[in-house]
DNA sequence: TTGCCCGTTACGGATTGCCGTAATGTATTG
DNA sequence: CAATACATTACGGCAATCCGTAACGGGCAA
């Protein structure tokens, strides 16, 4: 089993369940921090005393508060990560369960695992721990299909960008010339009225402001 | 100190970390459950039995799975329990920390305090019971002056009501119709654009897309 | 009662969005 | 090269909204 784990997690309630999952695990060496910031030193500080961390147990989203952050998020954090220690094994322990989301962390992150904060969080945690322990990945059910499931990524990387826009509260003639500041292709206003007539038909939205509810509701944006 | 304790929480993670944060106040009796339907039912028979509970713990926002609730939320399960053990001291535990939720929550339900989860949940949880012992309220910092500054709350009732067809996908015409069906007043087209036009001023929103998701960021709808 | 405040309602013009049609551009295939 | 399919762009008519102005009506104080 793992021996030394290092677990990023703001809430004390969670960290202090997570300790006792990991205890029950026979795992001696775990070490729990409540800032990105602080997971990211005690990393590199290990890797300068020839402990490495054998597994990392991050949280998604943190808490803002006084400490200004360098890194406010466990992605960011992961990301930073593999520049020092790119073998260092991941699982994300968020209750992030949108499968956009999980999806590009899952493939662009070098994420081992993902599981899903719930009735049963720590169970599965366990669980992946030992599966990512033998080197095998472990996806939470709810968003196991987040890899093979591709029906429910329609909305490709323009298509969000244009409805983040108009989130903003830009018009479709402002989000136009924008895009075309931008370089961003197609621009013209008959093209992204085009785009949006189609996301309101894929989403089932009456106008814009329905759609753009529509997709913050899904997490999407 | 409270002799018997029951905690409603669906996240078996905090479940663990609420236990020992009571044991650590050496309470005896602590019953947990992650349904509120569960913990309807276990007040009742500990009232039937003659040993009722001294205390609630409660969260507000349960995950929906394949058990269907008759309670799902927190804040129905209090408000269903007003009628079962009025006298019953609760505290609820949440990640909520928007201020008009907990305001009207506060305000309507019998609750003797509120505190956020965070950083630090645990130890102002373990204030707050030692507070509520001794029959005083505790408000998490953050949501303190959710009872005292009244600035923050500006958006009422009807208004919310407004953003939220909005974001249904309603027209401002459907709206006035709707508005006149259900008889809310008022509902006539020009008063809906004048209402949406202030809101729009205060939420600095350029258009009603944005308002609808500039409210739902702040959690209003 | 009169005058005033304030919220509601009504209306008109300017802007934006909605939707169908059509022209242009581009990549693919036989 | 021609034929085809598909995406982008352009345009026009009509609906919804934005925004200013003004009329109407109830509550309240001089």
């Amino acid at each position: 089993m793992f021996k030394k784990v290092l677990v990023v997690e703001d809430m004390d309630d969670i960290n202090r369940g997570v300790k006792i999952a990991l205890l029950e695990l026979n795992i001696s060496e775990i070490d729990q921090v409540q800032y990105c910031d602080d997971a990211y030193l005690r990393i590199k500080k290990a890797i300068k005393d020839q402990k490495p961390y054998d597994l990392l147990i991050s949280d998604l989203s943190f808490k803002v508060d006084h400490r200004e952050q360098k890194y406010p998020s466990g992605e960011t954090l992961i990301r930073a990560l593999q520049e020092v220690q790119p073998d260092l094994k991941v699982i994300m322990y968020s209750v992030e369960d949108r499968l956009q989301k999980v999806r590009t962390l899952i493939n662009t992150c070098n994420i081992k695992s993902y599981v899903c904060k719930g009735r049963h969080g720590l169970k599965e945690l366990s669980k992946a721990i030992h599966t990512v322990y033998n080197n095998v990945q472990y996806l939470s059910p709810q968003v196991a299909k987040a890899l093979s499931d591709r029906s429910n990524l329609e909305i490709d990387d323009y298509d969000l960008e244009l409805v983040k826009q108009l989130s903003f509260g830009l018009s479709q003639d402002e989000i136009s010339s924008y895009f075309k500041e931008e370089n961003i292709s197609p621009n013209s206003l008959s093209s992204i009225e085009k785009h949006l007539n189609k996301l309101k038909i894929q989403f089932k939205a009456n106008n814009a402001t329905h759609l753009v509810a529509t997709v913050k509701d899904l997490g999407l944006i």
